[in-house]
Parts: structure tokens; sequence; C-alpha cells
DNA sequence: AAATAATACAGGGAAAAACCCCTTGCGATA
DNA sequence: TATCGCAAGGGGTTTTTCCCTGTATTATTT
């Protein structure tokens, strides 16, 4: 039996070579490329598109991998999706697990181990990297670091609009207007989300929202 | 006549994938993969390694595209370098062609504007994709924002020190001690960055650094 | 429904850090 | 000699950071 894969990804360059690549072994055949989540529902509107594993990347403009394998879950649950990203940051993997993927892998792995990787979500069901495994057991040992990031998950809309201000040259002062509050509410925010986040100034705060795509640049 | 080709790109997946796409010509071969500068340095040792094209990426750990190229222009002048990254800023841009590469392209070209910008390369000696070319026109033209590539390409490495140890949680103090100035002195250095890059604060300071990749998060 | 807890908002006050401009000395350089 | 860049300092204002208090409003529990 002959395996369908689909491939998404807006790098298209890397689409094509890994397309290539797979499409070489029989065993498996690629049955779309899409470059964003958008263009994957639409390419599974034809049944004979409907593949057994997707190859996932996370960074894609419209609708990203995290919420496009959230929708996969709910709409096409027999579609085992593999990450394949660059993002080796905690946030995103314990992100696209929840989302409902089956393995994570990271674009710098070998091609052996993207083979290995995607015969073993589609008869194992599951894949863990020797890159991943570790920072889940981490992010589920270390009490903070879970904390933290059910806490960045959990960002109340108000924090997540101050955040952004704060990655600004505007002053406290001049965001407190922004936002209509006092500037002493605000000071109340930055106290509460230095602590909740773990840093110790304002550039920590804009390096979190760096690292986490909180912000776009 | 057959080419030999070489790819420098830490993802190692998407080496692989371009090797084996690239390899199916043909035309071409695939002299060497590498992960790094250093690692180029190593393979370029034995002459029967040495390719007539590199295809290179720029952020990779050890020894970067841009530092890797300008080695290159030195010591291997005969060997076309094209730009292959996921680079879309100005700044690497002007950087990489500075280095000496002969063309650029974007990770998420088509695999047949790789082929083609290959061959441009190798035969007509330079490849500008209709990514890049407003881009370079944008820089030429537009004073200011050609002025602020200006300095930072002309950035000194005690600038590049300070803003890369700004952008982080240390205090002005604290970065002082650390490069064993006074704390006058980098009083002075700020204030001179903050003009020279157009920035209010140290916030400013920071995402001008995450825009121009001169820090890794 | 009443008591209680959590949350959002706002203030006071103080110490630390950041920000700004202006000056000086010193050595390289042109 | 004149100019430039680097290092350092003087002295000031503004902003940030921290901690503690208090009062509504909203949830939760009893």
């Amino acid at each position: 039996m002959q395996y369908k894969i689909a491939i998404v990804d807006d790098h298209i360059l890397m689409a094509d070579a890994i397309a290539n690549m797979i499409g070489q072994n029989p065993k498996y055949r690629i049955s779309f490329k899409a470059k964003n989540g958008k263009e994957v529902q639409t390419k599974l509107n034809s049944p004979e598109n409907v593949p057994d594993l997707i190859l996932m990347d996370i960074n894609m403009p419209i609708f990203n991998g995290i919420e496009t394998t959230e929708w996969l879950s709910l709409h096409h649950k027999d579609i085992k999706v593999l990450a394949l990203t660059m993002n080796d940051d905690e946030l995103s993997i314990i992100r696209m697990f929840r989302a409902g993927a089956k393995g994570y892998l990271l674009k710098d792995a070998s091609s052996d181990e993207l083979l290995y990787a995607i015969d073993s979500v589609l008869n194992k069901g599951f894949y863990y990297s020797d890159f991943v495994a570790p920072i889940m057991m981490n992010s589920i040992l270390s009490k903070t670091k879970e904390a933290n990031a059910q806490n960045i998950l959990e960002l109340k809309d108000k924090e997540l609009e101050f955040i952004q201000l704060a990655c600004t040259e505007m002053t406290y002062k001049e965001i407190a207007d922004r936002m209509n509050l006092s500037p002493k509410t605000i000071d109340g925010y930055r106290d509460h989300l230095f602590h909740k986040l773990d840093v110790k100034s304002r550039v920590g705060l804009v390096l979190f929202a760096v690292k986490k795509n909180i912000i776009k640049l």
C-alpha cells in the first residue's frame, strides 16, 4: 500500500525539494503541496487529495501551522500531522502537540531522520525526536517553565495588548493614554507581567515577545 | 561539461533535499555539503571538492554565510556564491552582495527558479530575483534607508558588542563592567547609537537589533 | 442571598536606571 | 596643525521599577 503525503510550507523551495525526495520512495506519493492553512482547506475539498500524513511548517502567513493543525484535528482526524519546522522553542513544540501533531521534527534533521519519522508516525502513531523529547520532559518536570508556558497561552487580551505596546518606543505614560488607563494601572500590569513571565525589565519583555512571536517585526 | 555545486546550510534536511533535487539534473554534480563556513574551508582543502558554485545559507553557527562568502572572495575567487536563505531583510541582502555573492534567492522561491538562478549565475555571472531587485533599488534610491544601512554595516565591533549586551536584561552599569569601560562611556555609546540608528529608547535599540538580525534569539 | 475571594484599577512614595547634553584629555591620522 | 574618534566625566531630567495600600467590581463559594 502506498501512503499519500502532503507538504505544507510557505518556503516553496523547501516543499519542492522535500516532495521530490519523498516522491522517489515508492512507498509514498505526494498528494499536494500548500503554502498555508487556507490552501490546505481548499485542497482537502477534493477527496482524492486527502493524505495520510501532512508535513507541517509552523511559520506561515494567513493561517499558521498551529492553527491549521487544530483545524485538522477537528475536521480530518485521520490525517496525521508531523511538524517540520525551524522553531526550536518550547512554546512552539508544546502548542503544536496540543494542537494535535503526532511528531515534531526540526529542519536541521537529516533526510534519513525525516523518512524514519514519517514511517514512525504512520505506523506507530507518534515520533518524538531526540531533540524534542528532552524539551517536553523539561516542560513537564520544571514547574516554573510549565507555568510560564501555561501563562503565555493564557495571556489575557489586555495583557497581550500591553505587551505589544511595550514593544514600542512609547513610554508607559503614552501606553496608558492609548489604553485609556491610568499610568498607575499600567504600572500594575507591568509588575504583574514581569513576575508572571520571569523577566526583569522592559527589555526582557520585548525579548520574550519576540521569542514567542507575540509581536511581528 | 558538468558543473560542480556545493551546498552550505545548517539545516541538514534542506541541504539534503536540495542536493537530491539538483543531483537529478545531469548538468550538475554535488561536490559537497557543509553545515557552516568552517566545514567549507576544510572541504576546500581537497582540490577535487572545489565547486563552481556554492549555494550559501546565511544563518549558521560558527561561521555564517556572510563571513564565509567574504572568505571565499579572498581565497577562492572562482567559486561563485548564490545566497539561498530565509533572510528577506535589506541588511542581509546588501551585506551578502558586498561580501561577493553573485545572486540572492529566498527559500520560498520555487525549484524552477533555483535551477534558473544557478544557471544564470554560472553563465551570466549574476542573478537578481524579482524579490531582491526592488529592495536593492530601494536601498540605492532612499537616502535615509541607505544611510541607515550604511550605518549598520559600519557598526564598529565595540558598538555591535554594546548592542548585543543592550539586548539583555543587564543594566548599563553591568554592561560597562562587562566591557571594561566606565558607565559614562557606555552612556556615550548609547547616545551615539540612538542618534545614528534613529531610535528613542533601549527598546527601540532591541527592536532594531532583532530586525537586522544582529542578535540571535 | 450573603459571605468570601479574586480581579481590575488607581494611588503614594522612593530608589534605581535610563536618558540627554556638554566638556575634557588623549592619541591617531591626515 | 587641525580634525577625528574614543574614553571619561559633570550634572541634570525623565522614566522605570518596586512595593505597599485601598476601593470598586466581579466570581465563587457557602
